[in-house]
DNA sequence: AATGCTCTGGACCGATTGGTCTAATCATTT
DNA sequence: AAATGATTAGACCAATCGGTCCAGAGCATT
């Protein structure tokens, strides 16, 4: 994985990213975070003015960066949509497996539990939005009939599938993820 | 709506389900459940011994009966597993609307943020299952070919579903939801 | 060497957290 | 009416919460 960052403000986002995704926004303390960031007070306030909130927005966008990523290298060597997909449901398969199984997306995680602030729904809603628009760019690129539906579908049965998945504790949930959906209606029309 | 209950316990249980699945377990205070329930303290761990633990694992159970009757009477009047699938859609969709457009599944709300915990997680687990193993009975009552994938599927867009609208704040993306699946695939064998 | 800036270190704060405890009150049975 | 167990009421507690503040360390540029 990542090795630890030397910056002081990229260890306190990765570090912040990671227990939020593991015990939600509200259920990790400034001080667990300091403490496994090897990182005072004063350095926190210095980076993130806002505190707590600014290192929550921070800690999504890495985390979001990071899923980008996965969606990047699932898609980039496909040849269709189809074979996209599945190298993303294994990929995120193998994710699930090496995580302790009961982590939730990291953007819900970090950036939903607040219902009365603002900032933080639209931030989840523009990250969210990025991952789509990145699905339905490669679903273009490779022709599919309907790209704006292949891509919200992909997003509602990974949120869905990464759901039952940490219920059951079973990656293969993920793995099996593409039986579940009508590729075929969204396959190159030519 | 459901009436206010008189009984202490019922009162603190719905208000801890709703609070809980507004801000999450760790983003509700005893104090604001209290607040609202109108009941003091010395109730609350008369009613529930263990305190917040034991008023969360009530409130989850209370919320998934919900749903399991919604579940059953989307599903008990459908001719087919089809229409009963999206007679819930529309309910759901119903739901959202009347709700404040960025609430959680209440279980995954309740239950999902404490990672440590295996009671919750296994409690949520278990009520996961029933709602599934619900809408399995309804898909082989129906005569659905492959039952067991047939309700998977179903939870997993219904949960990346009201995920997908959460971010969008848009119901229409529930009622939709039976354009993503091949629903086909699991109609009646004949 | 002196200056000015970024960044670190951590003491300290009031507010709130979940939880305990005991006295009072209620409802019921005898 | 007396007694009993169930329930309510809320004062109180240590621990932790997110946040403020400032002294000093580090490192350039002058």
């Amino acid at each position: 994985m990542t090795q630890r960052p030397q910056n002081t403000r990229d260890r306190l986002t990765q570090t912040a990213a990671r227990l939020f995704q593991r015990s939600g926004y509200n259920g990790v303390g400034l001080t667990e975070i300091l403490t496994e960031a090897r990182a005072p007070k004063g350095s926190l306030y210095h980076h993130f003015p806002k505190g707590k909130q600014d290192l929550a927005l921070a800690a999504a966008s890495w985390a979001s960066d990071g899923m980008r990523d996965m969606i990047a290298a699932a898609f980039n060597d496909a040849q269709d949509f189809r074979s996209g997909v599945s190298t993303l449901c294994h990929k995120i398969a193998k994710l699930f497996d090496t995580s302790p199984q009961w982590e939730t997306c990291p953007i819900a995680a970090t950036l939903f539990e607040s219902p009365d602030n603002r900032t933080f729904r639209d931030h989840a809603d523009r990250l969210y939005k990025s991952w789509i628009e990145d699905v339905r760019g490669h679903a273009k690129r490779l022709g599919v009939a309907h790209p704006d539906m292949a891509a919200d579908t992909l997003f509602i049965v990974m949120q869905g599938g990464w759901q039952l998945a940490r219920a059951r504790r079973d990656s293969n949930v993920l793995r099996r993820l593409p039986e579940h959906v009508p590729w075929d209606r969204f396959q190159p029309r030519d």
